[in-house]
RNA sequence: GGCCCCUUCGUCUAGCGGUUAGGACGCGGCCCUUUCACGGCUGAAACACGGGUUCAAUUCCCGUAGGGGUCACCA
């Protein structure tokens, strides 16, 4: 639906071209794949294209396994990216390149200052109470004063005076004075490029318009804008992006979500917690996102209705309670066989997957989790004797045995196997008995399926079938 | 500590000068009912505080407080 209203071949220009961008250091957890969906969703709904970049630069902290999780876990929640990955550690070369260009043209400069010099640099600050930053020591010095064949890195001379403006799609107008940036490093003594340097250049050179990213990045944003703009002066054709600033999700404690509480990976949330991607997706999209009262909205409507308009300033809380009712939602939408599957796989060897097929109706509408599908299965293939949970044995005493022997009798005459015929039968049973219905029904759960709660007691009795159904029956009656 | 950002029920949010401050999750009650869910109805629950501006502020401005982010030859 949004590819009919996408921008036409003739409109390049205003191609929307947006990013995500993570490192490969950990899996991918939900802050980064509420950025990618954001993203993606900015991306889509103007019919523009959308990247990813594995920002691998640290290679001793990047990790392959790392790299499959973040490609994997895209593509389970259907980000897709419209071409393949780039990976910036391919792409040195070039960013030594531009920084060199940039020496040359006298926006940077080389800096001799050992790392200890600068640990005591800042240690003063620190003492001083002083804002820590580079004090510019070998911007003006003239390079020949360092010892012959000393290491040096590049830092870029950025403006002292003055002040930056970033219209930022999210956070409105940011104002930073220039004198709060100092010249930071661009290119390490061993030659390979920072973070900061490579991002400018890879947006550059992907053509990446709008850079939508956590808000942690929003003071980064003042530090690239002068390599951004000093390559324009140099080249042209280096236009400042959009940028648009999200919070991030923080965990219950309200601080940014970390390793250490709740951010696990997209994974865990599949495997661990039985969510369904279209559930997380939604949950995802709806925190920190707003369109009126609405709660469910689906993929193809959220292609529609985004915009970074809707995208609110402030931090939240991620909140599993709410995610697993909307999973529940998701849940009793999805398809039969497609839940049978999955849960097939959980269940192992004994699962028959057609039957779960046929059960599911029933049984995806009581659990708002995979997992809670799994445990209403059990019964389905339970094998006699059937293991009973407290409160189902107590449901068996009394006379409830006796009872269980006239159903078995009565049911065992009917020839209509169906829940209607054999409802029919059960409550013209109960009646002439002048029981509840509940009667007869708590205490034949409790033998079909060792538990308390279940489907409805006549759906199970057709789930089982005619013989299985009977035997267990007739096994608890007396 | 410097700089930057944020602040509506416990949580996610709607609101964009005049509303009985709405919805959702969670929680309580009722209904439905063979259990459990679903569904329906219903209840408790919020504009951080203080100043302005205005006939009128949850909404605009300024402070205060609280929270968060960021200050590496990590990304």
């Amino acid at each position: 639906m949004a590819s009919e209203s996408s921008a036409s071949s003739d409109n390049r220009k205003a191609e929307v071209v947006t990013r995500f961008a993570p490192s490969p250091t950990g899996y991918l957890h939900i802050g980064g794949a509420r950025t990618a969906l954001f993203n993606w969703l900015y991306a889509r709904h103007y019919g523009g294209r959308t990247l990813l970049r594995i920002e691998d630069t640290d290679r001793k902290r990047s990790t392959q396994d790392a790299i499959d999780a973040i490609i994997e876990g895209l593509d389970w929640l259907g980000l897709d990216y419209d071409a393949p990955p780039m990976f910036q550690s391919d792409q040195v070369e070039r960013h030594a390149q531009i920084a060199l260009t940039l020496l040359k043209a006298g926006h940077a400069y080389k800096c001799f200052a050992t790392t200890e010099e600068l640990e005591a640099m800042r240690e003063q600050q620190r003492a001083q109470k002083m804002p820590l930053r580079y004090d510019g020591r070998w911007r003006d010095r003239d390079p020949g004063e360092a010892p012959a064949g000393a290491p040096f890195t590049i830092r870029l001379k950025t403006p002292n005076e003055g002040e930056i403006t970033i219209h930022d799609r999210v956070q409105g107008a940011v104002t930073v004075k220039n004198e709060e940036i100092d010249d930071y490093i661009i290119l390490r003594a061993d030659g390979t490029p920072t973070y900061m340097l490579a991002v400018v250049v890879d947006d550059h050179d992907m053509g990446v318009t709008h850079v939508i990213r956590g808000d942690d990045h929003l003071n980064n944003a003042f530090r690239q804008l002068p390599i951004i703009r000093a390559m324009n002066a140099i080249e042209a054709n280096w236009p400042d992006p959009i940028y648009a600033h999200i919070p991030l999700i923080h965990g219950s404690d309200g601080a940014k979500l970390s390793k250490r509480h709740g951010a696990l990976g997209v994974e865990a949330y599949r495997d661990e917690f039985g969510i369904l991607p279209e559930a997380l997706f939604n949950y995802l999209l709806r925190l920190g996102w707003g369109h009126g009262d609405r709660e469910e909205i689906t993929r193809a409507e959220a292609v529609d209705l985004f915009d970074l308009d809707g995208v609110g300033k402030s931090p939240s809380r991620f909140d599993l309670k709410k995610l697993e009712n909307l999973n529940g939602h998701y849940l009793r939408d999805a398809d039969d066989a497609r839940l049978a599957a999955m849960v097939a796989t959980r269940i192992g060897d004994s699962a028959d997957e057609a039957l779960l097929t046929r059960a599911m109706p029933v049984l995806k509408v009581r659990a708002k989790n995979i997992g809670e599908v799994v445990d209403g299965a059990g019964f389905l293939f339970a094998t006699r004797p059937l293991a009973m949970t407290e409160k189902a044995a107590q449901l068996l005493e009394g006379d409830a045995r006796p009872i269980l022997r006239k159903v078995y009798d009565r049911l065992r005459a009917e020839n209509d196997w169906t829940s209607e015929a054999l409802e029919a039968t059960t409550k013209a049973l109960a009646e002439e008995q002048g029981l509840g219905l509940g009667k007869l029904a708590q205490p034949m759960r409790a033998a079909l399926t060792g538990t308390t709660t279940s489907p409805g007691i006549f759906d199970v009795l057709v789930l089982l079938g005619r013989e299985e159904a009977l035997a267990r029956l007739d096994a608890q009656a007396a």
